[in-house]
DNA sequence: GTAGCGTCTCCAGTAACTGGAGAGTCAATA
DNA sequence: TATTGACTCTCCAGTTACTGGAGACGCTAC
């Protein structure tokens, strides 16, 4: 499998996928007598696994991580886990501040008659300070 | 106020509100005649209304729009209502793809033993092609 | 006057790519 | 066989919105 090929099976644009390598998350499992690079069923598998990582909005160092996990026969299940929560807690305290962000904002564009007219409840709202924020 | 007093007063870093001037967006009203810059009332208050847009999440070229409607005397509220109704859809989105990767991560987390065993549901469904992503 | 801050400018680095230049490679067509 | 066009290579620069640090200068208090 070339570079594209791999890409396409990953689901990872070909500039990622070549940015991957560079940084050592996921090499190209060999090279082809002018320099091309050729991946296996293997590597495509750590592709996929580091877009999906990715997706959950693992850091390249977390996928790293959970990368070197996922290549250990040993590891323990109890990291993974530690890890997984972790983002789990951060995933859900950016879904509270996006709640209230979202309240916020909601209100203050409910609030705008959005005619021409020059009073605009969402620009006064910006520009002073809030009650708790 | 110098520079310290402004960014306590809008509570940005020094360092922003130096960043803030360097890009053209808020300016200090004046300099010392060593060179220290100085805000008065009016740039804390342009101050505070970018902290409050960058908490909402629109870009420092968002900011800009919305600073030179701010700055408008005659601007139309419909044309912030355009721009924060943008906004507001697009938080709506990441909420909906944030709660899809919480619910699936927690159902990963949760079906994980978390023990010194190597099985482990987390590291699978990473791994594995996922019905709808 | 000197110690200890604050401030200045400028440069570099961050995260995770993305775009482009310039050169080489490959497969198919004329 | 020559050439076209797509693909690949490496390397460098740019992106966003800052943040950190170096080295030099300013300000205030003791």
């Amino acid at each position: 499998m070339n570079i594209s090929a791999a890409s396409i099976a990953a689901g990872l644009p070909v500039k990622t996928v070549r940015y991957y390598a560079d940084i050592g998350l996921v090499s190209a499992s060999s090279r082809t007598a002018s320099g091309y690079r050729i991946y296996d069923d293997g590597a495509v598998r750590k592709l996929v696994f580091i877009r999906r990582a990715r997706e959950f909005g693992f850091s390249i160092d977390e996928c790293r991580e959970l990368l070197s996990l996922y290549e250990d026969q040993h590891r323990s299940s109890a990291d993974v886990k530690r890890i997984a929560s972790k983002r789990l807690g951060e995933i859900a305290k950016k879904q509270r501040e996006l709640q209230s962000l979202h309240d916020e904002l909601a209100h203050l564009v409910n609030a705008c008659r959005g005619d021409d007219r020059p009073d605009c409840p969402i620009i006064d709202g910006l520009g002073h300070r809030h009650p708790d924020m």
